[in-house]
DNA sequence: GGAGCCCTGCGA
DNA sequence: TCGCAGGGCTCC
């Protein structure tokens, strides 16, 4: 799933792709997908066109493109377990990512770092054939109204056109859940299989400290719907001592104050086992018996395996799409301690344990990362 | 502060 | 057929 690093990917993708482009209209294909927005799916469209897109931010795995100049309202997405923006152009073929990216991903034997990009690149993207198919069926699709999509979610012609060859099991047309068509003929896709992810136009609010609202724009405000989430390990205005002390001040777990949004962001249950385990804290420590020095040192943790997955993240990244499933490397990156288990610590050989805790799984070593160590 | 739910596809 | 995976919101 999209982690922090991916989204960063894509944010980055989104900066250097659709800037300045203004949108020409919008399709909501699966209401679920704009479940949060406040006026539903038959506003949305509405409140999108004719807007430009001036700027693409980041805070933890919230994602937002600013409309217009005046930043008073963005467009805010997140894109959940499974989804993915994508830019597709008219003009050409080459603008998604290999089908096998796609497709959920199997958990590559582990890789030592820096992990090099999958073999597959862009030039490996569908074939002509393919994306003729799925252009014609957008076509049709767009001269649907907002509400004609609508009903027509399951519409068994939309659904027939966009069927896939077989044998591939995922594909972006099968789960478009939102198409922006932009000025310069691109098309802006919000795709995802899962549903988890969403979309949707919010106000945007100062932020508490004055400072950035995120990685992406100076503008100290962000959308009112974020605005709960704590910067990111990657942040440069978060407050790291501040972090430490509010943590240490929590009377729980250190693996659930790390997934604690408000507290810090970003850091999901793959990042969160793989921090425990360089800073070799186990994921049930409490956190008021960590020391100021220790949860500097989780931070620090954090931070640099994020930092280690952005840059092997990014590196497969091609200009023509903007991939979120984070086909560039994310999967092939080693990972200490997530999916693990029973394969031996890579620091003292222990098999490492996985356990059920907050109806999420748990990788540690049961040697390096005892509950009570200091 | 913590449990449960949303949702889909894969693998056992 | 069922369990599992996951982030974040809602409700307790």
């Amino acid at each position: 799933m999209p982690e922090l690093p991916e989204v960063e990917t894509v944010r980055d993708g989104l900066a250097r792709h659709v800037l300045g482009r203004r949108v020409e209209d919008v399709v909501v294909h699966h209401p679920r997908a704009v479940r949060r927005h406040a006026g539903g799916a038959l506003d949305l469209p509405g409140r999108l066109a004719g807007r430009t897109l001036s700027a693409a931010v980041r805070r933890g795995k919230y994602l937002w493109l600013v409309l217009d100049d005046d930043a008073e309202e963005a467009l805010l997405v997140h894109l959940g377990m499974s989804g993915q923006l994508l830019v597709r152009r008219e003009d050409t073929a080459l603008t998604l990512p290999p089908p096998e990216h796609l497709v959920h991903p199997p958990t590559p034997p582990p890789l030592p770092l820096p992990a090099a990009a999958p073999g597959a690149s862009a030039d490996s993207a569908l074939t002509a054939d393919s994306a003729l198919t799925a252009e014609s069926a957008l076509t049709a699709e767009g001269a649907l109204t907002a509400e004609g999509a609508l009903t027509a979610e399951s519409a068994p012609t939309a659904e027939s056109a966009l069927t896939a060859a077989p044998g591939v099991p995922s594909d972006p047309e099968r789960h478009l859940r939102v198409a922006l068509r932009l000025d310069d003929g691109a098309r802006l896709w919000f795709v995802d299989q899962r549903t988890f992810g969403h979309l949707l136009v919010a106000d945007l609010v100062p932020t508490a400290d004055g400072r950035p609202g995120g990685q992406g724009s100076p503008v100290p405000a962000l959308p009112e719907p974020a605005a709960h989430i704590a910067r990111d390990p990657l942040d440069p205005d978060l407050d790291r001592a501040a972090w430490a002390r509010r943590l240490r001040q929590r009377r729980t777990e250190v693996k659930r104050a790390l997934l604690d949004q408000s507290l810090v962001s970003g850091i999901g249950n793959i990042y969160a086992d793989e921090a425990l385990w360089r800073a070799r804290l186990h994921p049930r420590r409490a956190t008021d018996r960590l020391t100021q020095r220790a949860a500097l040192e989780l931070l620090d943790a954090s931070e640099a395996v994020m930092r280690e997955a952005l840059a092997a993240g990014g590196t497969s990244f091609d200009a023509l799409y903007v991939d979120v499933e984070g086909a560039s490397g994310y999967f092939a990156r080693s990972l200490d301690a997530y999916g693990r288990a029973g394969e031996p610590c890579r620091r003292c050989g222990t098999p490492m344990r996985r356990e059920s805790f907050m109806g999420r799984s748990s990788t540690f070593c049961p040697r390096c990362q005892r509950p009570s160590r200091g």
